[in-house]
DNA sequence: TTCGTCGGTTCACTGGATGAACCGTTGGTT
DNA sequence: AACCAACGGTTCATCCAGTGAACCGACGAA
C-alpha cells in the first residue's frame, strides 16, 4: 500500500466521523497509530478544513461541514439521483408517503435523498443515514439484484438486529430475497424501527448491475398489507424508469 | 504546513469533487503536483475507497458514496439537525411549503436537510447544493447574524449574478442585510432562481454566534408579498426554539 | 500523596514520498 | 500515411518529510 501517511490521514478522519466528538488518545487507539502522527494528521486535515476543535469540549474533535459539502457531490450519488429525481418525485406524488432514494456503501444503504409524506404521522431517516442492508427494505431490494457473491459475503456476516422484528438468520433472509425477486419489490415490516413499514425496489446501473435502491416508507397504521401490491407496483415502475435512463438495458454498450 | 502528502491527497480529493468525472493530467494541472504523484494520490484514495476510476469512462475519476457516508456525520451537521429537525417539522406543516436547513461553508450555505411541501409545484434543491449567500434567503439570514468582519469580508469578494433578479452590489447588500436584521427574516425574490422566492432566518449557536439558517421556500407564485409577513413570523418563531436549543441563550456558559 | 490518563510536545533517525524523464496509445490534422 | 500533441500510466535515484518513543504538565479519583 502506498502513501502510508495519507492512509494514516484519512482512517483518523474515519474515526472521527465515527466516534465524534473524539478524544486524542481514543482516536490513537482506534486506529492504533502514536498519540503525535494522529495529532499531527488531526492539525493538518483542521488547517484543510474537514475537522475542528469541538468549541463545546476543548481538546474533543469533530468533522466540519467542509467535509460534507465536498463529499456531497459524490459520483454515483449525483449520477443517480439526477435520474432518479424525477420519476421519484412522481412517485411521491401518487403514493402521498415517504420516498427514499439509497445507494450501496459497504454493506450498508445509504440514504441520498428523501421525498416527504404530506403527513402529520412521518417516517423519518436523516440523509446520510446508513442502514443494514438485511433491516432494511432498501437494503433487501438491493440485495435481491446484487450478484450471488456479494449476497453470499453480506450473510455471512455478523448481522444485527435493530428491532424485536429485525430478520438475523441467514437462511430466512434468504429465502427472503428470493421471495423479493419473484414479487418484484421487498416488504419491511418494524425490522428497522419499530412502527414503520416498507418496500423498496432495485434500482439496476449500466449493464444491469445492481445500483441502489428505492423505497416507499410510512407508519405500519397506514402502509398495511393491502396496499402492499400497489405501492410494489408503482415503485417497480418508478424504478424500471430510472433504470432505464442509468442505461440498464442500453444494448450500445458504453 | 506538516504532512505534505496528506494535503497533497486532500487537495486531490477536492479537485475530483470538484471536476468529476476527472482525468489525470487535468487533476494534475489543477492541483499543480506533478501526474506521477497525483495517480498516486489517486490509487491510495482507492485502496481506501474514497474515489474510484469510472465504469463509463475509463481513466476517468470520480467520488464514491463512501465519501459522503464518512462526512454525512458532519458535526455540527448532526448537532445542528438534531435541535432542528422537530422544530422545522413542525413549521413544514404550518405553512406547507418546503423548509430548508442550511449551515455556512467557506461562503456558501449548505443545504444538510429538506422537509417537502405536498404541492406539485415543487422548489428544488438537492441535499448537499451549495448556495451563494447573497444569492439565497438562507444566505443572507446567516450574514444578518454573522460577524461585521466576515460580512466585510464576504462582501469584498466577488460576487455572481445567479439570475437576473441576483442583487450583487455590496452596498445594495448591505441595505438588505441591514433591513433583515430590522425585519427578523430576510427575502429572496427569484434572486438564486427564476421562479423561487424565499424567506431566511438565521440560526444562533452557544453564545449568539451565527451558527446557519433556515427558510422557507416555494414557487414565486404562492409565495407572494401578501404573505411573507406570516411566513418570516413562522419561521422566526421556529428559528428562535432551535436557538435555544442549540444554547443560544443559556447563561450556564458551557 | 499517589496513580493513571488526559491532550500535547520534542527530536534523532530513516524509509517512504517525490517528480523529471520516460513509454505506449489515441485521435485529430495535414 | 505520416505527423503530432495530449492522454493515462510507469520508472527510479535522490533526499527530505513523516515517524514514534519518550517526555511534559494538568487533572481527577482513591
Amino acid at each position: 500500500m502506498s502513501t502510508q501517511s495519507v492512509v494514516t490521514a484519512i482512517r483518523v478522519l474515519e474515526a472521527v466521523s465515527d466516534n465524534q466528538p473524539a478524544g486524542l488518545s481514543e482516536l490513537s487507539r482506534e486506529v492504533d497509530v502514536p498519540k503525535a502522527t494522529v495529532l499531527r494528521m488531526l492539525r493538518t486535515l483542521a488547517e484543510l478544513g474537514w475537522v475542528a476543535q469541538s468549541e463545546a469540549q476543548a481538546g474533543k474533535w469533530v468533522l466540519t461541514n467542509h467535509a460534507f459539502a465536498v463529499a456531497s457531490r459524490g459520483s454515483s450519488g449525483s449520477v443517480i439521483r439526477d435520474a432518479a429525481m424525477g420519476p421519484l418525485n412522481a412517485l411521491q406524488l401518487d403514493t402521498t408517503e415517504t420516498v427514499h432514494l439509497a445507494v450501496p456503501d459497504r454493506g450498508y444503504m445509504l440514504i441520498i435523498e428523501r421525498l416527504d409524506t404530506p403527513h402529520v404521522l412521518r417516517a423519518f431517516l436523516p440523509l446520510g443515514s446508513r442502514l443494514p442492508m438485511h433491516a432494511s427494505s432498501t437494503g433487501m431490494a438491493y440485495l435481491s439484484a446484487a450478484d450471488e457473491a456479494f449476497v453470499d459475503g453480506y450473510l455471512a456476516g455478523p448481522l444485527e438486529a435493530l428491532t424485536p422484528q429485525t430478520v438475523v438468520d441467514p437462511v430466512q433472509l434468504r429465502t427472503m430475497i428470493v421471495d423479493t425477486r419473484a414479487r418484484g419489490y421487498s416488504i419491511n415490516e418494524q425490522g428497522l424501527s419499530t412502527g414503520i413499514t416498507s418496500i423498496g425496489v432495485p434500482l439496476l446501473g449500466p449493464g444491469g448491475v445492481a445500483a441502489g435502491s428505492i423505497s416507499i416508507s410510512g407508519p405500519s397504521s397506514r402502509i398495511v398489507p393491502a396496499k402492499y401490491q400497489e405501492y410494489g407496483e408503482a415503485a417497480a415502475g418508478t424504478a424500471l424508469e430510472i433504470s432505464r435512463a442509468l442505461g440498464a438495458f442500453s444494448t450500445k454498450g458504453y
